[in-house]
DNA sequence: GGCAGTTCTGCTCATATGAGCAGTCGGTGC
DNA sequence: GCACCGACTGCTCATATGAGCAGAACTGCC
């Protein structure tokens, strides 16, 4: 296509797009037969000139969501435009309407859902709505967040999705870490712990987001690690945690020992759920992602665009 | 429209305009008649989630021409898009490029050409393609920059737009701004200076920007004036100058001491013209092209799209 | 200059879309 | 309970658009 034709078609695309004249008018108007606005049009598109975006909060962006099960292997993924989002916060709570939307969409219902806990867990929770189940059991999958100033946000989220839901919570009634490895054991193997755990393992689906490897980890803010614990998590290769549990760039456990003390479901019986959905968005966050698609630890993705296309072309 | 259409009409949208489906198979997705699809497409532009840009340095904005034209009286107007644009300097080269176009369009083609001096006013010159008119005379209509240390440059415009366009420049040979009044009368009266100006005066067409009244100014740098005189200018309500006269809000001359030292076409001749295109962009420039456009010192406006805007919510 | 391969052009025809209209539904006021 | 109004639905029909094709024009090569 020679330079007189480039700008011909950038002519009729305004034309076309911004005056919505028809081809014939734009043929007649820039003294070209129909077809060749036609094609003009098609080239102009086809080089990039053109840009549709969806503006809303809840747009997605369909052809990135086909590139992620294609190319990552994985089941589904909800990808949340990022167009005209102008905080942090705006896109994860765009993010997390798109995943209260999908559990809502989720068909067959699962009866009994496994879900982890934190900020994005939470705010999932507030979005979904009353009766977007009916009959849904949720039962927490790893340790709690009792030292957390914020006290019980993480019963709170797995209540309020029950509730919502029609069904009941059964909440994991220990700490995420334990200082020592025969507290977690003798944890574990109280009875009422135990039963939550075999609940858990026998659930439907699983719910759960990943956190990054820094500072501003709940596992700091909640009194379980201490900076320089994370520090040296990094050290080891830590990218981030799932559900307490902390990984390295393939998705192995970091820290052995560490992993040892932490109550809850092992990434192995997390990967032995056939529905096992990752919500994952923010910049901070693209390393984990990366993680946790590339080992296969969940089977869905919500995540927003930034994220999915940092996936895409690692 | 319900919140439950709103939702409809964004993943309809999602498949019309990511994934490329006709609006009969969209129907089939989700459940609805084609008929239904084509009304939720419909008010989805309607309302505005649907955006449309043209990304491409030569882009312009039709709506906006039309706007400017039929609010703001102009005979003509040609907005380039800033979709894309990453600095101010991008965007001068894309105004001056328009304006280049726009000669080159000019229908009939001016049999002599008035034009000022100014880093605009070069940059079109450069953009102006050998060939560009058959025979142009270019006239400067305003005194010239031989102070500037890039002394040339308004010598440099003027022959460059004439040989491209196959004709002849005439200089004007003088200070924009004398510092005696009886020395500008002295040089007005030179008669080779009295011939350029009647020259002038006679042009078809005049082609000019404007400058910002501020420490940026060429007069500064020129030397023709102090920062101290421009911060004088300011607080008599100059917003910025043509010609190199200055002028407030109203178009109006600002400090008639002063623009009786400034040697070139008064405001009233250019005024005469039939054909005076402005050529003004950047943000700096906003006051000074409200005042050019409200006073009718240009009727025909080449500027960018954020300039533009500016000039319609006024 | 002539020839083969390629691109470009203007067409026909099938399909996709938008305008306009009559029937239907759900709510409102009496 | 019923007549009325307004909004919505599914349709017909006219128009706009895209696919595909045959001939024209142009290119490089001998």
């Amino acid at each position: 296509m020679d330079e007189t034709d480039e700008l011909l078609s950038i002519r009729a695309a305004e034309l076309y797009y911004e005056e919505n004249k028809t081809q014939d008018e734009i043929g007649q108007a820039l003294r070209l037969t129909r077809w060749k606005v036609g094609r003009l049009l098609a080239q102009a598109k086809q080089r990039g000139f053109i840009r549709i975006e969806i503006l809303h909060p809840r747009a997605r962006r369909l052809p990135i969501e086909r590139r992620l099960r294609e190319e990552r292997g994985l089941d589904d993924a909800i990808v949340v435009s990022s167009a005209g989002v102008s905080s942090a916060d705006e896109l994860q709570a765009r993010t997390a309407q798109a995943a209260a939307d999908y559990l809502t969409a989720l068909r067959p219902v699962p009866r009994t859902l496994g879900v982890s806990w934190g900020r994005t867990l939470f705010e999932i929770s507030q979005h979904l709505r009353s009766g977007w189940a009916t009959g849904v059991n949720v039962v927490q999958i790893n340790g709690g967040v009792s030292l957390n100033r914020r006290a019980g946000t993480a019963a709170a989220t797995a209540v309020a999705m029950a509730q919502k839901g029609g069904g009941n919570a059964t909440l994991l009634p220990s700490p995420a870490i334990l200082e020592h490895l025969a507290t977690k054991e003798a944890i574990e193997s109280d009875r009422v712990v135990a039963g939550v755990i075999e609940l858990a393992r026998s659930a439907d689906a699983y719910l759960f987001s990943a956190g990054p490897a820094d500072h501003s980890s709940v596992h700091i803010e909640s009194g379980y690690l201490t900076d320089a614990d994370v520090d040296l998590l990094v050290q080891k290769g830590a990218v981030g945690d799932v559900v307490g549990r902390y990984i390295d760039s393939d998705g192995n456990i970091v820290d052995p020992a560490l992993d040892a003390r932490t109550v809850g479901l092992t990434l192995e019986e997390l990967r032995e759920g056939r529905l096992r959905i990752a919500v994952i968005a923010g910049q901070s966050k693209h390393p984990v992602a990366d993680a946790v698609v590339r080992s296969g630890l969940c089977s869905v993705l919500v995540t927003d665009e930034a994220t999915a296309l940092h996936l895409l072309d690692g």
